[in-house]
DNA sequence: CTAGGGTTAG
């Protein structure tokens, strides 16, 4: 955002300067904040006023009486002389004073009940039960009582207050609260809203518990813009914010992921000789993780040197976490071998991040050192680290391992296998091509446990039975998803069935599937007919492909130009132009950059990754755009050479084979490549022989040699 | 619950 266009000073307040002080794209940290080089501001109880020295040097029209306070020299008493945006003590709990009852009433056990079971409706007859119970006006402590007991019913919280103000009871802020926290429970935000304006219009005056109440409620229930609404009322109700507060509001800027704003509100307190606690770091290195952001954790963690904090364990966790998400591996291994050595222990959250870490990023050896010293230390466990390992095993090839953990959770009394627990041991099978044994916990032993399988694990299942082209079974198990997930059959899966439809044998086989289709996305079925029809052109096929893209998570949309490709490249019945046809559309909508690199020794297509189709597609689309180079007179490399992976397993050699047959069943000139494996090569007079040969470079090829 | 803020899974 541009300076000159800042709102005016008046309407300044810490949410919008935030905004109008740094530009969102620029990346901003601080440096290390002390008390000699904090700025100098008087102290004042509102930000407009903390401003208003500022805003002296700015503007020239000064108000008169702001003068004496702008002539006092600001270096008078540096240590003093902070700027009041944080209070650097913690609002003290009281218990109320006003009723001062020593003795609380003996209260009537049945009350309660009797209270709670009166309709929310019916005002009268719960404050008649209330005046009935209380001849003479409640203690402090039984109202406390009452309120504590009533934090599930909001409403009765409501009526309690309201008897309450129409009794000789002296409301006190605490009473306030504790309705703000039943009301903030029930996610009743207009509720809030209101009860805390009336504090500010008539009173109670409302205090930090008061106003972190409020900015947590909003936040709960999702009206962020309230959050900090309320935040920017306080220093204007003069109640300045506590270190809760502040990590209240901070919460509402990282889920807002308002990097800059927290970081300037950080600041700012910092400047104001505040001390952050562990729960405002974890705040803020939450932000940053989920912001892929590591300069910013690594700020947090200076900054945390730097004012001798030893991280705990949430903090350690969110940190460890954000590093594993940026992409950033090892420094979660040093921050998890840190905090051991510390003393810190890690608890289940620690070792889900970390082991959650390690199977992403193919640590096996790093995994099982982890999962041994958790035996050795008997470090703590839970259902989601459970399941956790058991993804990590999946994502590390260890299907043995996997089973085992498998079999001791069915025999755990604490851990029983859930259907999160299923769906990995159902996608671990899957990925290892083994359709019969997730076949078998997704149809007998799930409902065996009484577990409802999501749509994941018959997308699973149906990508591996189509793999496997046994048609019939993906038929049935889709059916099987039609009647049990209806709502949740998505994109994903039909790709699924999509791919499964390239690999039919027959007509029949074909038909089947395309009912499927038909019933999953009415869309797809369309665009499938239209692909088939030779009459429709290339600005309709556009516009419906388009149309499903658009719809689809990004993703899908490779997968399913992918799929679409391979159905018309190897199925009969499709025109001939419509593989290339797709792939220009992929090309066009962003979904296959850079797979062709040009050096001077040597061009070369990169076709790892792609589907068969969509990598012969790519193929031909390379070897014309060499053609058309020489056409255009241009000059070409000694070399080319075509990329295919090698793959050890079943599933990636399926790509290098195909196209190994592919370039001989073409006679073209490439062969495998000796000194780089996965690779074919070809000699540029041969590449364009041939080419000419096959008619898609018309120029004599001796001319051009 | 005993007045307020923080972290984990396709």
């Amino acid at each position: 955002m541009n300076p000159s266009m800042a709102p005016p000073l008046s309407t300044l307040s810490p949410s919008t300067m935030a905004v109008s002080h740094f530009p969102l794209s620029k990346p901003f940290y601080p440096k290390p904040t002390s008390s000699t080089s904090s700025p100098s501001f008087q102290c004042h109880s509102s930000i407009s006023e903390q401003l208003r020295p500022l805003s002296l040097s700015l503007l020239k029209d000064t108000p008169a009486h702001d003068e004496s306070a702008n002539s006092k020299p600001t270096w008078l008493n540096p240590t003093k002389s902070k700027p009041n945006i944080i209070s650097l003590v913690r609002h003290r709990k009281t218990k109320p004073t006003s009723n001062g009852n020593p003795q609380s009433l003996l209260l009537n056990p049945t009350l309660l009940q009797t209270l709670v079971s009166i309709p929310d409706s019916d005002k009268d007859l719960f404050f008649s039960t209330l005046t009935e119970a209380f001849p003479s006006p409640p203690s402090d402590d039984d109202v406390l009582f009452l309120l504590n007991s009533l934090y599930r019913h909001p409403k009765k919280s409501i009526l309690l207050l309201e008897w309450l103000k129409q009794s000789s009871f002296l409301l006190e802020t605490i009473f306030y609260n504790l309705v703000l926290k039943s009301l903030r429970n029930a996610r009743q935000w207009d509720q809030v809203d209101r009860i805390a304006r009336e504090m500010l219009h008539q009173g109670p005056q409302p205090d930090n518990i008061t106003f972190s109440t409020v900015i947590s409620a909003a936040h709960k229930c999702r009206r962020f813009e309230k959050a900090m609404e309320w935040f920017d009322m306080m220093y204007s109700a003069g109640v300045l914010p506590d270190e809760v507060t502040f990590s209240a509001i901070l919460k509402v800027y990282a889920i807002l992921g308002k990097k800059e704003e927290a970081l300037i509100l950080y600041e700012r307190g910092r400047a104001a000789g505040w001390k952050p606690d562990h729960v405002a770091f974890s705040v803020l290195g939450k932000l940053f993780g989920d912001a892929g952001d590591q300069d910013g954790m690594l700020y947090m963690r200076d900054e945390m040197k730097r004012l001798n904090i030893v991280p705990n364990v949430v903090v350690y966790n969110t940190l460890i976490n954000g590093f594993g998400r940026a992409g950033r591996p090892n420094i979660s291994k040093e921050l998890f071998e840190e905090m051991c050595k510390l003393g810190v222990n890690p608890d289940e959250r620690t070792l889900t991040a970390i082991l959650k870490i390690y199977g992403k990023y193919k640590r096996t050896r790093d995994a099982m050192d982890i999962w041994a010293r958790m035996k050795e230390n008997r470090w703590p466990m839970d259902q989601i680290l459970y399941n956790t390992i058991l993804t990590m095993c999946a994502d590390l090839g260890m299907e043995s391992e996997a089973e085992k953990i498998f079999e001791e959770m069915k025999q755990s009394y604490k851990w029983l296998p859930d259907k999160w627990t299923y769906s990995v041991m159902i996608k671990l099978y899957c990925r290892r091509s083994k359709s019969d044994c997730a076949w078998k916990l997704l149809f007998e032993e799930m409902p065996q446990r009484g577990l409802r399988p999501d749509v994941t694990c018959y997308t699973s299942l149906i990508d591996c039975l189509g793999k496997e082209a046994r048609v019939d079974d993906v038929v049935a198990a889709f059916e099987s998803a039609m009647e049990t997930v209806p709502s949740q059959i998505d994109d994903k899966l039909c790709c699924c069935l999509l791919s499964t439809m390239a690999r039919c044998k027959d007509e029949m086989q074909m038909n089947a599937i395309l009912a499927c289709i038909e019933k999953a996305s009415p869309m797809l079925h369309s665009l499938i007919c239209m692909l088939w029809n030779e009459s429709v052109g290339f600005d309709e096929i556009k516009e419906s492909f388009r149309e499903l893209l658009s719809k689809a998570p990004i993703n899908v949309r490779r997968p399913y130009c992918n799929c679409l490709i391979d159905l018309c490249t190897f199925q009969p019945g499709f025109p001939s132009h419509r593989p290339r046809e797709l792939f220009n559309l992929g090309n066009i909508y962003g979904l296959y950059q850079g797979f062709q690199t040009q050096r001077q020794s040597e061009w070369s297509v990169d076709l790892r990754g792609l589907s068969l189709g969509a990598a012969r597609a790519a193929l031909d689309d390379w070897l014309e755009s060499v053609a058309e180079t020489v056409e255009e007179g241009e000059g070409l490399p000694p070399q080319f050479r075509i990329f295919t992976g090698y793959g050890l397993d079943r599933f990636k050699s399926v790509l290098p084979r195909y196209l190994e047959g592919y370039l001989s069943e073409t006679g073209a000139p490439f062969h495998k490549s000796e000194e780089m494996a996965g690779s074919f090569v070809a000699e540029k007079a041969d590449l364009l022989q041939w080419l000419h040969s096959q008619g898609i470079l018309s120029v004599v090829v001796s001319e051009i040699l």
